[in-house]
DNA sequence: CGGTAAGCGAGACGGTACGTCGAGTCTTAAA
DNA sequence: TTTAAGACTCGACGTACCGTCTCGCTTACCG
């Protein structure tokens, strides 16, 4: 999917020929980042990508395929970061852990994004696979070390079953944003922490507030 | 949203020429559903569901004003049953009431179909209000139905935040089918009822298998 | 290659459906040559034609299959006339009939348009057919006629290829106009037919000017 | 218009740096050629070419500034000869000496290099010179000159317009080929030494066959 | 005899036209 | 007035080609 695929190991003898201007995968990728933002994923049409970037639709169509194709890199190539478990501080507590990174993966044309790599992901199954790899294995993975760094620290209570807790935060967030409305807000977030992982994780309950 | 929604009440003095031909509804609704299945929404086009609906592009469009109303009719039409509490008798247990459900809204291209409706809800917001209505809020109200339903059984246990919990089962549904592949079978709906949705709401843990 | 070619003699049960607006072809014919009288065969581009016809692509396309078949139809189409030996009064000698002819066929455009069809034959063996029918057979068998009607008049000299004769005035009229620089005016013609044409049918030498 | 003309006059001091392979111009020209004859003139493309050639584009670009360029070398440089009086033994009659250069710059290709060349000189007025002055001129000088060897030998009629007759023979052949459909073989060019010009120049007709 | 400027094959670049196809509208003759 | 059929406008898609530019290499002259 990656543009610059051609890492061809031992291949020193590279090939002849000008080589991509591999600047112009940044400048095009932001380009399809902004307009499905301003237009959506339907507004957003290749010539106004090679228009805004600068450059030809030869020059696209080079390097993706098709449009399918450039939205994935583009939002894949956009999301700020991954978390992994090394990217999350030992904070001492589950919940404060979940606190910390409750701001992640949110920006203002996130949610636009997201839902023009899912309608990619929709016509395309190669699409669809490296977008449950970035998107789904990725979030579950983050939530499943988070849950066993805390069963080290003794606050898991004994019996849960830590792979289906571990896709109960990705799965409401995602519901929020995709099939609801949009509003996976801060206290959203921290209403989902509270009242739905920590009590599955600990088997405790919140606080009446 | 509805088609026939021309009855104009008090116009007994019927309008001249021909009527509408009740049964194209149908015929149109069942094309497009079939179409959606096979080829996705992208694939469906308004041409073929004419053709094969054996109707003109203008027998459509007389009956739907575009391409994601008639989506939006075809998959809500097209949904076997929007189940309230009403129609789940009281088996005494939460646990065996969701269990009762669980086979509901399923069906062979029933997540192809609910994908065509949600990429039209992003598309037209008209779309989204019925889309919400429809699938978010009234699954959310169902499960909350059961659950005050077992809150006067005394099965929950105290402090819940029973709204939070009710989110849970179709956000966690709608993620398997809509954003990871589509594998919301029954044993994963039956290990998400004993290990997350029992356990949160009534603070009990599943025994171990 | 005529666009209306739905004559379908015996089918008096036409097809349902919008006809084709038949006016559309002119609109679309003038618009194409005006573009090649403008810009050159190579400057007239499909979606100029349709901007300046009024229509879109697709009705262009609809009617003629490419670029080509086109500028064929309208090259041909708009000529003024083809004459035939019936358009063409016997005014008692051949000098004093082809004097009479002398202005056929010319225009300011039509050479331009020539050329295009010429460019437009090249690439298509059918188009090819039809050039060679529309210009070379049917000036060739204006000539041709021309003569014999001298012939009968007794003004032919005994002898002659009248075929190889007929053949002259057009190749030399298309050279001056196709291959050397365009300039086959009157006084060209004039010079041709005293010097060539006549000579070449009676025997007879101009008188010395 | 031929490549190598950076002579520079009055700088002997040649520039530094490898200098250019002079055999590369042949291997251009000729699959220049070879591809003209192959797809026509909009078939050979300047990828094809230089492929062809076994060469870079620059390579190409750096000796011929255009498409068109290219094709006039192309056609020029491919030319068996171009004859001139001195080329043709005075064989003691017109007919004779016209008949022994009956099948000059004929060949299996050059018809369709022909009209790549015409083509070319449609869009570039340079272009159109240079075809002008190889094919158009140096044709009918050729035929004058013979038409006056003839005249010294007493063989013209008097009173006869010798530039005209010597542009009919070109334009008979040129039409043959670029307008009709390209069958001026040696049959068709006795005929018209035999019915045309030596007739026109001698006011004999021919002795029926 | 080594530096250097240019030529070389390969191919990426911006631009632009082609021909296809889909959405939604409009028109026809018949029912 | 509705129907089936299909032509209509608009505009995006993906391909191909032209003429330019850049890469890393090779050649041949010139100091």
């Amino acid at each position: 999917m990656q543009a610059n695929d051609d890492v061809l190991v031992a291949a020193p003898a590279r090939r002849p020929g000008r080589r991509r201007d591999a600047s112009k995968d940044d400048v095009i990728l932001e380009a399809t980042r902004q307009l499905i933002a301003e237009r959506g994923y339907e507004g957003m049409t290749m010539d106004a990508v090679a228009e805004r970037a600068g450059t030809g639709k030869a020059t696209v169509y080079r390097r993706w395929p098709s449009k399918v194709e450039l939205t994935v890199d583009a939002v894949i190539c956009g999301r700020q970061f991954i978390l992994t478990i090394d990217d999350v501080p030992d904070t001492g507590s589950l919940r404060s852990d979940l606190m910390s990174i409750r701001g992640a993966a949110r920006g203002s044309r996130n949610d636009e994004l997201m839902h023009g790599l899912h309608q990619a992901a929709r016509v395309d199954p190669q699409v669809a696979a490296v977008f449950h790899e970035q998107f789904v294995i990725a979030r579950t993975a983050l939530m499943r070390a988070l849950l066993e760094r805390a069963l080290h620290r003794g606050e898991i209570a004994p019996g849960r079953d830590l792979d289906m807790i571990a896709t109960v935060a990705p799965a409401m967030i995602a519901y929020q944003k995709v099939v609801a409305g949009g509003k996976a807000g801060p206290d959203y977030i921290e209403r989902m922490i509270d009242h739905i992982i920590v009590p599955l994780a600990t088997g405790s309950v919140p606080a009446a507030e």
